[in-house]
DNA sequence: ACTTTGACTATAA
DNA sequence: GTTATAGCCAAAG
C-alpha cells in the first residue's frame, strides 16, 4: 500500500476541471473556492502545470484566468494549440481572450445546484 | 526547515 | 482601457 501523502490538492483540481461540461470555461479562483481554499487560484494553475501526462487528461484549455484570458495559452505548447482547442469546443476566441467569457463561464457550484 | 516560485485575484492609480 | 502593488496558498528547490 501506498502511503496516503500524496498532494491531493492538485488531484482535487484534476476532478474539477474534467467536470466542466465542453463549450464551457471556467477559472482559477472558482476551481480553487469550490475546493474550498479560495485565494489559491496559483496552486490551480500550478495543478494544471503538473497535469500533462496525467491520467485521465485534463482539459486545461477550459480553465482560464478571471478576465477570460488564455493565461496557460503559453504552457500548452507553441502556436495557439489553446485557442484551437477551444475554438473546437464552439468557444471563440480572439487575441487570446474569450470572447463572451461571461456567457462561456461555468462554475463548479452548478453541479451541485444542477441550475 | 527555509526560501522561492507560480497557467491568480482584487484593489488602486 | 492599462499598469502597479499587495495578498494569497501550496508545492518544489
Amino acid at each position: 500500500m501506498k502511503k496516503a501523502t500524496e498532494p491531493r490538492f492538485f488531484d482535487s483540481v484534476y476532478e474539477v476541471v474534467r467536470l466542466i461540461p465542453p463549450g464551457r470555461v471556467t477559472t482559477y479562483g472558482a476551481i480553487a473556492r469550490f475546493l474550498g481554499s479560495a485565494g489559491s487560484a496559483r496552486m490551480v494553475g500550478w495543478a494544471m502545470n503538473a497535469s500533462f501526462g496525467v491520467q485521465p487528461p485534463v482539459p486545461a484549455q477550459r480553465v482560464v484566468n478571471a478576465s477570460g484570458l488564455l493565461s496557460g495559452k503559453f504552457h500548452f505548447g507553441p502556436g495557439d494549440e489553446m485557442k484551437n482547442l477551444l475554438e473546437a469546443e464552439g468557444i471563440p476566441v480572439e487575441n487570446d481572450t474569450v470572447l463572451n467569457f461571461s456567457l462561456h463561464f461555468w462554475d463548479p457550484a452548478e453541479l451541485l445546484t444542477k441550475i
